[in-house]
DNA sequence: ATGATCACG
DNA sequence: ACGTACGTGATCATG
């Protein structure tokens, strides 16, 4: 279901300024509002995701209302000035955020919300509305809740249904009938003088509407009763007062408040840094967030920096602590040059030949917008250059003699290339070398790993007193690289690497949106199908995306018996819905409902907000410093899991296409590269012996195994010997080969044991290798890329046996990505080199996807053949299988 | 934020 | 007797 978020832009704005302490910025602007605003703005729109977003504010202080009462609001105070020009503010603002908000001559805010909120259930959406002000609660029904914020702005509550009845004990829609009787002194409504809160709840909850307690007036004695009686009209009219309207005449085109959270955010970050609202800044751009294992790569839905982030208001109380968070506290001790000190720079540079370069920016990293640009010559103070003095340093930049010293490097590039700017002369990364030095750390932002290597950081660092860090910091990591002997793979591996990286990123893979949005169609069919059928068989309905409430419906309700359980319940994974699928029809059919729902979630809707208006290609962002193991990641999207093993998924695969219907794609995959690395690193005889026979390494493992002759081998026997293939890979359990393959455990330990007496090479290589690797606490690949598994001495069964189990398969599976990386790096250059118009866009761990122009394609194939199969010599051959086809899809062999 | 689930190598 | 195969990312529900 849509979502529409509603937000009283006028309460809120009062809130904030109350809230935050009164500054300024270097213009004399005041500003603590709408930063308060917007914190609260960008925290609530992250949590909820809404997919369409108005925000409503008071016009003028006479309203229809005052045509029913003249007093009404009539004792309000001014407007503070220092609030006043914040009103003009944020809406400037949020138009550079491309949020619509309103405000309509004679209405009050919370009627355009009560209007909005009518018409957007009516719409068959979710309303959600945000405010600082209790009125709203009277809107709050079975499709509206209303987030209110609680003392100062740090805390958000949520009210639903629920939550008025347990506070007020009546329905949101009787609270108007309770604000009839009570009044409200801060709006000037009398109501009935006598009857507070209290008295108007018990009315009302006992006879539900001032209406019908009127008629039963009889029933009540005392006082009450001629209070009642002689405001009669006051309650009326008060009930009137405190009534949203909801029927505002209003044309409302619901797309131009559909919410976008990848808009282009060039004029919002333009303005916050007019006003210097340098957190809100920091707040939209990629850098000086968090970026830790699992998290986006983008910060524009992400909050500020750890650093920061203790200092934030939502922290601290209103008032004195806050203080120091001016927008114009920034306490960064770089100055920003513009361009005249920029030519001064650039002379200094060229002397010094080297400098070091540290760049914030907006999300997509492919747009090329700098938030933030610091410049440090080695031993100076660093300096904020202004982006717009870009191109005054092209010259340096692009002169690989002059060398940089930098952070990201791989998005540094793509930053420049949107300015068609070419980098050159990159000697190091320090994201790069810290992700070396430790490979499982999770985050190397500079914010992380300066104060890890003994460097302390300004509090409110820019990024020109990040760029005066580099060098220091470099040279501690190379020091470090170096007595670890990892400077080959990181000058020579990750370094260009990167470089690599950027340029498939900018060069994306074209996909078919239309036909997306086909398959999406017909997906949702499907979905409908299963999901009739299952809620017939189950007698209701229910959310069928929960595992929890399916759990519920499938053993309790029918009695089916559970055949595992989670930490947090039944288990209704893939598994167990198989082993049910024979015997209850609506296992198999939620199998199916699993199925489509995942493709049209993951992909078929998914991936099509991701494809970029201006290229009509995905440009997946590779993660170079996320795996353990050396592997790379993709995100957003991620296009290493595009589903190929069941033919309906495999079918996605045809929206990715060639560039142009004269070019085709070729997919270069590696054949069986995990088994030939450990016949290598093993040394294992029989298993060097079958695969430089060229033989079926699966059908040969069946032969060893089961002591038959390999043509007698049934593919039913290659099937099982292929699952104790991949078993060894990761450090075999019975337990789980007899789960995988549905055998009992004492016959997988004896297909292991086998294994092992067959290839006695491979049991040793195991045993040795978690022996090394406990004396000197990490594993290496064929590069000497490193992880630590301290693990290995923990006390704990179960943790020790996973890092054993890591240490058996790091080896393998970061040899096999350092391979990988090797012949990306060749294939690159010579493409580059010999100003190939084909290009590699595409990493998937063993497999790499070339868009191809037709009179290349022959030279290709024999280019990326022998590169990839000649990356590094090995005790075994590699091979290299190659495919080409128009889409994705259909590919086939070649030669 | 975390867990369950499922997509890939 | 342990408790159970390595490495990822996206989506959804729920705490």
């Amino acid at each position: 279901m849509k979502k529409l978020l509603l937000i009283d832009g006028s309460s809120l704005l009062h809130r904030a300024f109350y809230a935050l302490p009164l500054l300024s910025n270097k213009d004399g602007i005041f500003t603590n509002a709408v930063h308060g605003f917007m914190m609260m703005f960008n925290r609530l729109v992250e949590q909820q995701k809404p997919d369409y977003i108005m925000v409503a504010f008071d016009k003028s202080r006479v309203t229809f209302r005052n045509q029913i009462d003249p007093d009404y609001k009539g004792n309000r105070s001014e407007t503070p000035v220092e609030l006043k020009g914040q009103f003009e503010l944020i809406k400037e603002v949020l138009d550079a955020a491309h949020i619509h908000w309103q405000e309509i001559e004679g209405y009050e805010a919370d009627d355009i919300l009560g209007t909005f909120s009518r018409r957007g259930t009516e719409s068959g959406f979710t309303v959600e509305i945000f405010s600082g002000d209790r009125d709203v609660f009277q809107l709050i029904d079975e499709n509206t809740v209303v987030f209110m914020t609680k003392k100062g702005i740090s805390d958000i509550e949520r009210y639903d249904i629920a939550a008025i009845q347990q506070r007020y004990g009546v329905l949101p829609s009787q609270l108007i009938e309770i604000k009839g009787l009570m009044g409200d002194s801060s709006d000037n409504i009398p109501g009935v003088p006598g009857v507070g809160e209290k008295t108007a709840i018990k009315l009302i909850s006992q006879y539900g509407t001032i209406d019908n307690l009127y008629s039963h007036l009889d029933e009540l004695k005392g006082k009450i009763v001629e209070k009642l009686a002689e405001n009669r009209d006051s309650a009326y009219r008060s009930r009137e007062l405190a009534t949203i309207c909801c029927n505002m005449d209003l044309p409302i085109n619901w797309e131009e408040y559909s919410y976008d959270p990848h808009a282009d955010n060039t004029p919002l970050a333009e303005i916050y840094r007019r006003l210097g609202m340098n957190q809100l800044l920091r707040g939209l751009s990629e850098r000086g967030t968090k970026m830790g294992k699992g998290d986006k790569p983008f910060s524009q839905e992400q909050p500020l920096s750890p650093l920061e982030d203790e200092e934030l208001p939502w922290d601290t109380d209103a008032g004195s602590a806050s203080a120091r968070l001016a927008e114009n506290a920034d306490n960064s001790s770089a100055p920003t040059v513009g361009l005249i000190d920029v030519l001064e720079l650039v002379a200094k540079i060229q002397k010094s030949g080297s400098f070091a370069l540290y760049a914030q920016w907006l999300h997509p990293v492919i747009s090329g917008k700098f938030t933030e640009i610091g410049i440090a010559i080695p031993g100076e103070p660093g300096v904020l250059v202004a982006p717009e003095c870009l191109e005054a340093l092209r010259g340096v930049l692009e002169d690989k003699h002059i060398t940089k010293q930098v952070a990201h490097s791989k998005e540094l590039r793509l930053l420049l290339l949107a300015h068609d700017i070419d980098i050159a002369g990159i000697t190091d990364d320090i994201i790069l070398a810290a992700y070396l030095l430790d490979p499982a750390a999770g985050s190397y932002e500079i914010g992380t790993i300066a104060p890890q290597y003994g460097f302390s950081i300004p509090a409110q660092a820019s990024a020109g007193d990040y760029s005066q860090l580099i060098p220091a910091l470099a040279e501690e990591l190379r020091k470090r690289l170096s007595d670890q002997e990892m400077m080959k793979l990181y000058l020579d591996m990750e370094l260009p690497l990167a470089a690599v990286l950027a340029d498939m990123e900018k060069e994306g893979v074209r996909v078919e949106g239309d036909k997306l949005a086909d398959m999406s169609q017909a997906l949702a069919k499907a979905i409908d199908d299963c999901q009739a059928d299952i809620y017939a068989i189950a007698g209701h309905e229910f959310n069928l995306n929960s595992p929890k409430q399916l759990g519920t419906v499938l053993f309790d309700e029918l009695g089916i018996p559970p055949i595992k359980k989670t930490k947090t319940g039944y288990s209704t994974d893939a598994e167990v819905l198989e082993t049910l699928a024979g015997q209850w029809q609506i296992a198999a059919r939620i199998l199916d409902y699993r199925l489509v729902s995942k493709l049209r979630s993951t992909y078929t809707d998914g991936l099509r907000p991701l494809i970029n208006s201006q290229t009509g290609k995905i440009h997946t962002t590779y993660m170079q410093t996320v795996t353990a193991t050396g592997r790379l990641s993709s995100v957003e999207p991620n296009l290493q899991n595009i589903p190929v093993r069941h033919e309906l998924g495999r079918r996605i695969r045809e929206v990715f296409v060639a560039d142009r219907p004269e070019d085709m794609l070729i997919s270069a995959d590696y054949n069986q590269i995990e088994l030939r690395v450990l016949a290598h690193i093993s040394g294992d005889a029989k298993l060097i012996e079958a695969f430089r026979k060229g033989e079926d390494i699966h059908s040969r493992t069946a032969s060893e195994v089961l002591g038959i002759a390999p043509e007698d081998i049934t593919p039913f026997q290659r099937r099982q010997a292929k699952a104790v293939n991949f078993g060894i890979v990761y450090g075999i359990s019975d337990y789980g080969l007899s789960r995988d393959l549905g055998i009992s455990r004492a016959e997988a330990a004896d297909y292991i044991a086998r294994y092992f007496q067959r290839y006695p090479g491979v049991a040793d290589y195991q045993r040795q290798t978690i022996l090394e690797a406990r004396t000197k606490g990490y594993v290496s690949t064929l590069c000497g890329r490193r992880r630590y598994l301290p693990d290995l001495l923990n006390r704990n069964y179960n943790l020790r046996s996973l890092a054993e189990r890591m240490a058996i398969n790091t080896p393998i599976q970061g040899s096999a990505a350092d391979i990988i990386k090797i012949a990306m790096i060749e294939i690159a250059n010579e493409l580059k080199l010999n100003s190939w118009h084909s290009k590699m866009i595409l990493q998937v761990h063993d497999e790499l996807i070339f868009n191809v122009i037709s009179k290349e394609q022959k030279e290709l194939i024999y280019l990326i053949k022998d590169k990839m199969e000649h990356a590094l010599p090995l005790a075994v051959p590699l091979t290299v299988d190659i495919k080409a086809g128009k889409n994705w899809y259909d590919m086939e062999k070649v030669r």
